[in-house]
DNA sequence: ACCTCCTGTAAAATTTAGATTTACATCAAT
DNA sequence: ATTGATGTAAATCTAAATTTTACAGGAGGT
């Protein structure tokens, strides 16, 4: 899955958990169903979210809840939760090139500074979105939903 | 090869012609062998940057050229000829979500809308950066290296 | 206390996307 | 003609990552 994809996930989990998290108990099991992806990588991305203190798992019984206000969850804090050098995984430089040659030998550093600002921006949107946001969408998109079936 | 990665690669070839296009004969070959990427791929990268108009692959005789100045030559020019739509692949959503789900139905909607604004960030920033300014980096770094030789 | 359900990991198996290899038709210059 | 290169296509290989399988450990209900 590439990276983006799985931060997708996690925010795909974090709707969930906020809508449903609260009257129901929000297993991996149920997550796994409703993204399509199996209930092991689900675990590892809830163990990653919640080392973050994003959110809560309740080990033994189960069941996941939000851990802070939907306004102070930013997509960055997500995706640095789920992959911490995501950066540079997103914007990255190939890691063959030849040292005898003095494009080779240089291109690591010439790109690094030219991807910088690339880099830079990428985080600061990042940064400007939170779950906040994104639930407005989602509500959003359910009342169209819901206009939609009369 | 990540996306980013290849069209690194793709600036790596075309700092490579830019500064022994003209004196030498640039072949796949030896872009592989400056790349640490196999002559394969790299005629394929050449090819997508040729059919673009950035550079010039002569058929036969062989050996690529610049077709361009590099300050009209832009990343997001080359990763768009790279990878039609990379920014699909960089900032994208998991395609598996469960039609039976409300979250699931709608993900994909939420997640494009709110991504765009970070797609246009990133579109923006990459149409800002030219191979000019690749190339002077580039050259700064061979200076740096000269003077750390004495 | 026991049973059940779920988490948290680890290890093995599987998949799959992509790179590499191989191959060859085509083209241009010597 | 011969040589050396491109441009593709097809097969093979590889490596990364998911999925599967497995199991120890925790928490609550009966």
């Amino acid at each position: 899955m590439h990276i983006s994809a799985k931060c997708s996930v996690a925010v795909h989990c974090l709707i969930f958990i906020y809508e449903y998290g609260e009257k129901a108990k929000v297993t991996s099991e149920l997550l796994s169903r409703s993204t399509g992806i199996n209930p092991v990588t689900i675990r590892n991305i809830l163990s990653s979210l919640k080392k973050d203190g994003i959110i809560d798992v309740k080990s033994g019984t189960g069941g996941a809840t939000l851990k802070c206000a939907p306004s102070e969850i930013t997509l960055y804090r997500v995706w640095k939760a789920i992959e911490p050098d995501f950066l540079a995984k997103l914007i990255g430089v190939h890691s063959t090139p030849s040292e005898l040659c003095p494009v080779g030998r240089n291109i690591h550093d010439v790109l690094d500074s030219t991807y910088q600002k690339i880099r830079d921006d990428l985080s600061s949107g990042l940064s400007s979105i939170t779950l906040e946001d994104v639930l407005r969408e989602y509500h959003g998109a359910l009342e169209r939903e819901d206009k939609s079936v009369f």
